[in-house]
DNA sequence: GGGAATAAATAGATCGCGTACAAGAATTAG
DNA sequence: CTAATTCTTGTACGCGATCTATTTATTCCC
């Protein structure tokens, strides 16, 4: 029930790939080379990731689960909102203050685009899903659900976004979460 | 001072593309049978479309300008949440209840995917861009700002998507937008 | 041990978007 | 009429992404 093995890993495409993106800038960086570097074929590539923008995005993707289960694992008798602000105290906790995401830090020299900035909120998106659905499942308005899981990941991406500016002496991520998600959630009546 | 004049024109390509979505949906159709349907060769379509995507986000993008417009207009002596508020309201005006965007409406018959949805966020992003340099202009803190800009820009998509999705027989843009953009702007103080 | 069965890696081809460059066609200014 | 300007078109190409087929490595089972 077991075929051939994996040769070789996601990690050693993302390591390639950033060392590229560093040295050269993203746009200028081949699919081709990133493969070459890593010592698999080109095809290989796509085994492991569905576009090359996802790349950069492996850490958000990441936290999307742990909101999802932070979300799921609140009780049921908390206010859905404050359970909200919590699950994203939470997976902001993930992202420890020495391991921000390289494109954040680092997409000056990589010459971010606006592709780039999309697939990034494409992910965003996502968040946004994960928020508005455990809202509905609570029972509120399907309209007010995707507003708040909207505006609410906008707060917070802006929150993430100048932490990562900040550099290593930032402060934690959940510092400056608070400051800008809290205000969204008390006009929609956090409770 | 005037050299060869403009044979076709970026409505004849919109339609023609509109013609093929619907007909065939978005990713199955080519700029190539775009063009040949407008009568133009495909290297005319980058003279008036930076890329497929902008096709489907013309009223978007209108719309950015009527949006920096209301906020430049804005007297000084206005708190500056109100004016954001008020100048969403005009800027949803222009888009009166038949004309929705196309895509809005269509996106089941056209096959909307990721890639689109990434296109139409990127716009959604230059919107936010427009609030957040409004507030910033107006004096607010950096990560307030840019928190503000993306979260009601999150609340106001929210309400376009679902204004869309109801139908010619919806209710005007204004009434879906206030019930989730002022709750927003009342959690970070709407004076 | 020696096949099936399974799954990953590779090769090769193709499609379509987007860019770049050069040449041609239509217009106005002098 | 010529020159300058601007739109249009042709041609070519790089790259991302998909597809199909083939090879290679591993486990399960007889």
């Amino acid at each position: 029930m077991a075929g051939r093995p994996r040769a070789s890993s996601q990690r050693m495409l993302e390591e390639a790939a950033s060392e590229l993106f560093l040295e050269q800038g993203y746009a200028k960086t081949t699919i081709e080379q990133i493969t070459r570097r890593a010592g698999v074929s080109r095809n290989t590539f796509f085994n492991y990731f569905p576009g090359k923008a996802d790349l950069l995005w492996v850490e958000l993707d990441a936290s999307r689960t742990v909101l999802t289960d932070a979300l799921a694992a609140a009780p049921a008798d908390t206010d859905p909102l404050a359970a909200v602000e919590a699950a994203l105290a939470t997976t902001a906790a993930a992202l420890t203050p020495g391991r921000a995401p390289l494109v954040l830090t680092q997409w000056r020299v990589m010459g971010i685009d606006e592709e780039l900035k999309a697939a990034g909120l494409a992910r965003a998106l996502a968040h946004a899903d994960v928020v508005e659905a455990f809202l509905v499942g609570r029972g509120l308005d399907a309209l007010v659900a995707r507003a708040i899981g909207l505006a609410v990941i906008g707060a917070a991406s802006a929150a993430v976004g100048r932490w990562a500016a900040d550099g290593p002496e930032r402060r934690p991520l959940g510092t400056y979460l608070q400051k800008v998600v809290h205000p969204v959630l008390e006009g929609f009546g956090i409770g």
